[in-house]
DNA sequence: TTAAACTTTCAGAAATTTCTGAAAGTTTAA
DNA sequence: TTAAACTTTCAGAAATTTCTGAAAGTTTAA
């Protein structure tokens, strides 16, 4: 299989940045061909257009697989193994970042945690600390919060996207209906 | 100079996971280990605390000031350069985010704006273009949406993340305050 | 100017990652 | 069962990245 030039641009440069996203370019590119690629393709499909090996596809489609980005399909009096994408690209934005979540992020927490419960030894030690309870903190409020915008359906998401700078606005409109307490919004 | 243990796994963590975020192990390191240090290091200090070269110091201290993570701070009376971060989580936090945008995200964008200039050739390019578009959306919105929160003080945008699952109720709040048109809230 | 005290550069070594392709494994149909 | 048509595995080759440390460069003080 042929890439016409404006594909292949796209391949090669998801190549690139995949390193990015946590997995390697060729792994890159073999995502990216089927994200544009309409009906699903074979793993010798995949090693024509890409000039790789037949191993490496195999390699690839299973890391690929492991991220619940790719899933295998069967076409009818056909003993291959077709790939494709498993939904929307919306969908794979969000498995994407729930498996990144899954891999650096979660097991970030736990390690600062665990470094949390000790008691300082010196002033030094009790700087660290402070600091590894900072980064834990947001990292814990970070993950909330894209948790909740997770929950939400793409148009709502959109929606309130598109509020843009409203954010701020909306914000303290609802701390005035909601929160009668007197206390001035002065730090 | 000795890491606590508690210091050294913090710093062998990130030194592992840094390079989701960009760089390599020792620049991880690094990073981590000024992040959580109180007074300036100097070249030799880390040096000797990560055992790596001096040379390779110099190195990664080039490309965290590219990052704008760093920043050199002198001692008066001593000839040698103390390095330090740029600010609080917070701001580090902000600024790799800043940077990862402009070097992956921007790039990526331009490309597919670029791409889509193109008319489809066929039935298979205009798929492809399909989908490019949608990225293309998807992550025009997402960039939008970051910069108005980087825009948002640390306490708001706590405010914001703690409403959590109310963002939801807030929003179709905001529909009917603002949105007087009778249509029906069904899908 | 000089030389001491530093920093930077960079060639090549070391480490790590990725890839190939042959061999082994699996599945299916007959 | 067999053998054809596939997929997977994995040892070692190739490619890439990272690191060292000596040499070159820079700055400062006198």
């Amino acid at each position: 299989m042929e890439l016409s030039p404006n594909i292949q641009s796209f391949v090669f440069h998801f190549g690139e940045m995949g390193s990015r996203w946590g997995f390697n370019r060729t792994v890159g590119q073999m995502f990216a061909l089927l994200v544009v690629t309409e009906k699903a393709l074979s793993a010798n499909d995949l090693a024509n257009a890409l000039n790789i090996s037949r191993g490496n596809v195999s390699m690839g489609m299973k890391e690929l697989q492991s991220w619940r980005l790719v899933q295998v399909s069967h076409i009818p009096g056909d003993r291959k193994e077709y790939y494709r994408v498993t939904g929307s690209i919306w969908d794979l934005a969000n498995t994407i970042f729930e498996e990144r979540k899954k891999r650096e992020v979660d097991p970030t927490l736990s390690l600062l945690r665990d470094n949390l419960l000790a008691d300082p030894l010196d002033q030094q030690e009790a700087f660290a600390l402070e600091k590894m309870q900072e980064i834990h903190d947001l990292l814990e409020m970070l993950t909330q919060w894209a948790g909740e915008l997770q929950g939400l359906s793409p148009e709502k998401l959109s929606t309130l996207m598109k509020l843009g700078a409203g954010v701020s606005k909306i914000l303290s409109m609802k701390e005035h209906l909601f929160n009668n307490n007197p206390q001035s919004s002065s730090k």
